[in-house]
DNA sequence: TGAGGTTACATGCAAACGCATGTAATCGCG
DNA sequence: CGCGATTACATGCGTTTGCATGTAACCTCA
């Protein structure tokens, strides 16, 4: 391994440490007794779109399979907490957006969240630092692995 | 939420989708067949420790509850992976380390593993800011929470 | 020293997960 | 059109997880 791929693979569990354990410090928070964290993750994604998405769309966003992912939906419908419905234009897919009472939880949820989050980054990061984080995260997620690059991978040199 | 607030939160949904969207594109990998990511996880960990260390220490680094970790544990040693001996120092206690079979598999893996992990973080940054995002996690993972903070929640004014 | 409390790990059990596969709708192309 | 391939989501099933609790070793203090 030389120089580059060890710096890469250090930054990469630095991140993996600090996901780990701000995730730990949240769980044990005492907000969740009627969402999971995992459930709020998805509540917390049907809040930031403005229509109803996809199934598929939603897949994207959560770290979950998808027959894990179609069962939590499952689960949140029969809570009233989600709205499945039928694509109009694709007799396949469903369409999926909160309830009032979904967006209430969220909401809800969100606000003590919110401020665990920002009690914890706020120890530690200084408002400069937390752009360049951001910035950094940011370039990091939105660069996903070309499907080319998944099964050719000579064409890696940018 | 204040500007501070918002600003850090929006810092840790940027690590949340990179963490996401990276831990998908490994997950992808094809090199998971004998061994789960969070296998490779506690593999990975104990290889790193230069003698046996506890359970509960363990559970530290790991993103799982105590009891998951201790039949995951079960199923690595029945595996000849791990080896579980107890502590001469304090009965109630365990003492984890890795195999032969188990050091060779956690480096088998760690280098495929760390090849997919260089070429995604070097496909979105540069060497100085690989050292950044190092840097800014490690401050994010290495200042967690007093115990006090958690349980008096007036005491955070630094 | 020994009774009460605490810590470290294990176990019972229901819930949730991932993998493989099923079903139904759409697409592509002769 | 119509038939096979593909896409989108759901289901069956064995495995793994988390919560609550159990068990055993340690620690404290009278």
């Amino acid at each position: 391994m030389d120089g580059g791929a060890r710096l890469a693979n250090h930054a990469w569990e630095a991140l993996l440490r600090a996901h780990a354990a701000l995730m730990k410090e949240f769980a044990a928070e005492e907000i969740w007794r009627d969402l999971s964290m995992r459930e709020y993750d998805v509540l917390y994604t049907l809040s930031k779109c403005p229509k109803p998405i996809r199934l598929g769309e939603l897949h994207r966003h959560v770290l979950l399979s998808q027959p894990a992912l179609s069962r939590m939906v499952d689960r949140l419908v029969a809570r009233g907490l989600v709205r499945r419905a039928p694509d109009p234009g694709d007799g396949r897919g469903v369409l999926l957006s909160l309830t009032e009472a979904g967006q209430a939880q969220q909401r809800r949820i969100g606000r003590l969240h919110a401020r665990s989050v920002a009690e914890a980054m706020t120890r530690s990061l200084t408002p400069d630092q937390l752009t360049q984080l951001e910035s950094l995260c940011a370039r990091l997620a939105d660069r996903p692995a070309t499907p080319e690059a998944l099964t050719n991978r000579e064409d890696h040199g940018l």
